[in-house]
DNA sequence: ATATTGTATATTGGATCCAATTTTTCTATC
DNA sequence: GATAGAAAAATTGGATCCAATATACAATAT
């Protein structure tokens, strides 16, 4: 008897799949800022009782997503600007360094692959996909740093501040210019030019930083 | 009716204090690399269910200190050289910046506790603290660069090599040398010369890191 | 004797129930 | 009608029980 190899892959935990649903949600604005999370309705939301839904939250809890208290439940965890400012700091210097490891490494597949990105970018006309399509950009080519540990962190970094970021990504002057530095970025990465790969990436990562700032206080004003 | 003003903390939920206790286990090396964590053995431990205990291993599987598999349970993790490698490189990029911002905050009081702890590590003789007071003295000039992220982000760096960490610093070459390093960050700092405080941090790291790896490979080959 | 199959045990993930505490609602009183 | 206090509802953290699966070991066939 001949049979195909299935790959029978272990099934993802309901938490897991509750951790997963609500860390994209939160990343993505769908909950908002101080928004109460009840283990109850968020357990018959998924079909399962309470306890893979207090694994998920107390997941959450770590990486800074979501506060907790006793008796009161959790809440999305908001930013303050100083926060924000920080955060775009910090990725600054990690992304710049892995942009600069990245480029010795990088093939001409990568470098076709985050040119496709790229392209896409400007051409997207969903606003709702262009953070999606810039996380793409980055990590296909920081990927080429070889350098797992780093870039873990800038996922949990960037996660905190996603949402932030998707809301002033939509306006289109951010859009136009985010994407003129892409082109930069790459073209540098194309000339093989790691330092300058690198001070492009800071300052892309700090301008974006600087005029989600403004946004913000603006807005919160 | 005269009541002394009695700071009422809020007692740790079950979860907390078994977290604290294994991450305490396992960057102290009492729990080695490998060994297996079995939730009902731990459960007995702390005289609970195996409800918050799940929960501790949860979270200590986010922060990378232990990996479980279904059915199979939570072992240990173990970090291949590779792996320890990037965590000095990264935490030299970090350190050393945190170091640079620090210094133009640094007070007469912050610089003399950072004397203290580094005095003290210089004349301690119990190798099991020297761990300890190293990461007091380390902190103590971090904390002035009032950057909680970055700040968090190193403990958790810390947190995995630790235990490797302190397996080295065993040898009494390593904290010669290691002690000689603080003198010469401290009188950069008190100098406030930001620029070589920070070199010598970043040295400080790397230079740990490199006798750790060479530690390491020797014991493992 | 060895390999294979079946069974018992160990262990995890999840469901349901309980205790503690907060928040809300209702009621009695002014 | 407003307010203080009590009862009810809501909500979380933890304990106990159940289902699913892996591992260890015994029984059996070759």
């Amino acid at each position: 008897m001949k049979l195909a190899a299935v790959d029978v892959r272990q099934a993802a935990s309901a938490a897991d799949i509750v951790y997963d649903a609500l860390r994209k949600a939160i990343i993505d604005g769908d909950l908002t800022e101080g928004e109460n999370l009840r283990q109850d309705q968020i357990a018959q939301m998924f079909n399962t009782s309470r306890i893979p839904v207090r694994e998920a939250l107390s997941r959450l809890e770590q990486h800074g997503l979501i506060t907790t208290e006793r008796y009161k439940g959790a809440v999305v965890a908001g930013l303050s600007i100083e926060e924000i400012d920080e955060i775009f700091e910090f990725r600054a210097l990690v992304e710049a360094e892995v942009m600069r490891l990245a480029v010795p490494n990088l093939d001409h597949e990568t470098l076709a692959a985050a040119r496709r990105h790229c392209e896409e970018f400007g051409l997207e006309t969903d606003s709702a996909r262009w953070g999606e399509i810039n996380r793409s950009f980055h990590y296909s080519l920081y990927a080429a740093s070889k350098r797992p540990y780093y870039l873990q962190i800038v996922r949990t970094s960037l996660d905190r501040i996603d949402r932030y970021l998707r809301a002033q990504l939509t306006l289109t002057n951010g859009v136009m210019r985010a994407n003129r530095e892409h082109e930069a970025i790459l073209a540098a990465c194309l000339k093989g030019d790691a330092e300058l790969a690198s001070r492009l990436t800071r300052d892309h990562v700090l301008d974006a930083g600087r005029s989600l700032v403004a946004f913000l206080k603006d807005q919160r004003a």
